[in-house]
RNA sequence: GGCGCUUUCGUCUAACGGCUAGGACACUUGGUUCUCAUCCAAGAAAUAUGGGUUCGAUUCCCGUAAGCGUCACCA
């Protein structure tokens, strides 16, 4: 088993794309294959500089570890594309092609499929794909488990090799696939469409044809259309900076478009690797469901060690640091969510006398009375016949300027008599 | 518009053609609790639609509708 993770690129890594290369890796690594990074950097007008590290980076902090590292660009300079392109053409399956290249975002869609030079004889310019008439073109997806097929009269004449030289994906990854002998494909489902030509260009590649299979689209649950770019927080990076650890978010794209028989849930890498199955990959798009995504969160953050996590919040091993994250570890469901949590342990809050309710001086007044003496603020409570919840209302917001915070006793033993107490009578 | 894919609770999904269609998230309620959260318990919530095959259809077949994708010398 030898599977491919082939991004282009131009830019960060998508969450799409980092499922698809997960996927890849599941699938090799289930049966002690091989997981292969390819490059596809042949178009250099889009390629941003920098992305591949940035790819190669994003992949490694999910554990996704490649066998084998190929950059299209370096193949090209042995010039294998160009031969098997001449070489399709003096086969009878290709042809040159001389016109203007035109754009289908301008031009709209375009329903000649059959390309004008495609009988002239030209000797150079760019390579097509000269399609047969009339003849059915089929696989079977081993994603959705059936086969799909085309007629081929409605396949146009792609292009293979352009005017500058480069391969195209059409025929660059086609002919890597085979001799880099993948075994399956696993791509997006936006590659469905262009699959006949793909096929075309295998069989007359000749060899075996990789096993192909295409995966679902994750759409937008706010509009239901695939993840975009523009409209989305599509980029991996981007979720690890809003706090996000990338064993929840792995877990959590894991499960949109596949699923075992048994509907587990919670799987490290190793287990993802141990049970991953073909037969789980589902059929219809699923949706980004972010509440879901913050749930794994939580549970991953709640399972982390106190030291592991004041190394992901980036703090110092301290006493004081380690009281804190253990007070606020099942408060949390994002690592940014801990600093405007934590705040009121390192800067004195600025406190809204509004928030406090009736007789808060009084309150005050007692716990500091009590706090001096080292008494059981339960007991100063029951003496002065409080009712307990307003008592540790007014302690709470005193001490930490808001009204939901971690255990306020704790707290208090956390930030030490002395500092409560003058918050406390600042207040009084 | 052509071509192709898809359709089970709001969301992710489970169910050799056969129990009352199961689980998780989210939601609601209750318990624990000094607030919030965690944790625990309970509840509401789905087979797009019309035919057909069958003793029996969420499951197989056909139609319809809706959704998504794609139609470049981009990947």
């Amino acid at each position: 088993m030898r599977t491919r993770f082939a991004p282009s690129p131009t830019g960060f890594l998508h969450i799409g794309s980092l499922r698809t290369a997960l996927y890849a890796y599941l699938l090799a690594k289930n049966k002690k294959g091989d997981f292969i990074l390819r490059i596809e950097d042949t178009d250099q007008k889009r390629e941003v500089v920098g992305s591949t590290d940035a790819i190669c980076d994003t992949l490694k902090k999910f554990g996704l570890v490649w066998d084998e590292f190929f950059m299209q660009s370096e193949r090209h300079k042995s010039g294998i594309y160009k031969k098997t392109a001449e070489k399709l053409v003096s086969d009878g399956h290709a042809f040159y092609c001389q016109c203007k290249p035109k754009n289908a975002k301008i031009e709209g869609f375009s329903n000649i499929l059959r390309d004008p030079c495609r009988d002239l004889e030209l000797a150079s310019g760019a390579i097509k794909l000269k399609v047969p008439d009339g003849q059915i073109v089929k696989y079977k997806d081993f994603v959705h488990k059936k086969e799909i097929s085309w007629n081929t009269d409605t396949i146009y004449d792609a292009t293979l090799l352009k005017s500058d030289g480069f391969p195209t994906y059409h025929l660059a990854a086609m002919t890597d696939d085979v001799e880099m002998r993948i075994t399956h494909i696993l791509r997006g489902h936006d590659w469905l469409p262009s699959t006949p030509v793909h096929l075309l260009v295998f069989e007359y590649l000749g060899g075996t044809r990789p096993e192909i299979g295409h995966l679902t689209d994750i759409l937008s649950t706010e509009t239901g259309k695939k993840l975009s770019k523009r409209r989305d927080s599509v980029f991996v990076e981007n979720f690890i900076k809003e706090g996000y650890l990338p064993q929840a978010l792995l877990n959590f794209i894991l499960l949109l478009g596949w699923a075992p028989k048994d509907n587990r849930e919670l799987y490290s890498l190793e287990e993802m690797v141990k049970y991953f199955d073909v037969n789980g990959f589902q059929d219809a798009n699923p949706r980004f469901f972010r509440e879901k995504l913050d749930w794994f969160n939580g549970q991953y953050i709640r399972k982390l060690s106190i030291d592991s996590l004041l190394e992901k919040l980036k703090l110092d091993k301290t006493i004081k640091n380690k009281a804190i994250v253990s007070l606020l570890q099942d408060r949390i469901e994002k690592l940014s969510d801990f600093d405007s949590l934590a705040k009121f342990f390192f800067d004195r809050p600025k406190v809204d006398i509004k928030l406090f309710g009736e007789n808060y001086k009084e309150h005050l007044e007692s716990a500091v009375d009590g706090i001096k003496n080292d008494r059981d603020l339960m007991e100063v409570v029951k003496e002065n016949n409080f009712k307990t919840g307003d008592f540790f209302m007014s302690l709470r917001i005193a001490v930490t300027g808001m009204k939901f915070t971690p255990p306020i006793n704790e707290s208090i033993t956390i930030l030490g008599k002395e500092e409560t107490i003058t918050r406390l009578k600042s207040l009084i």
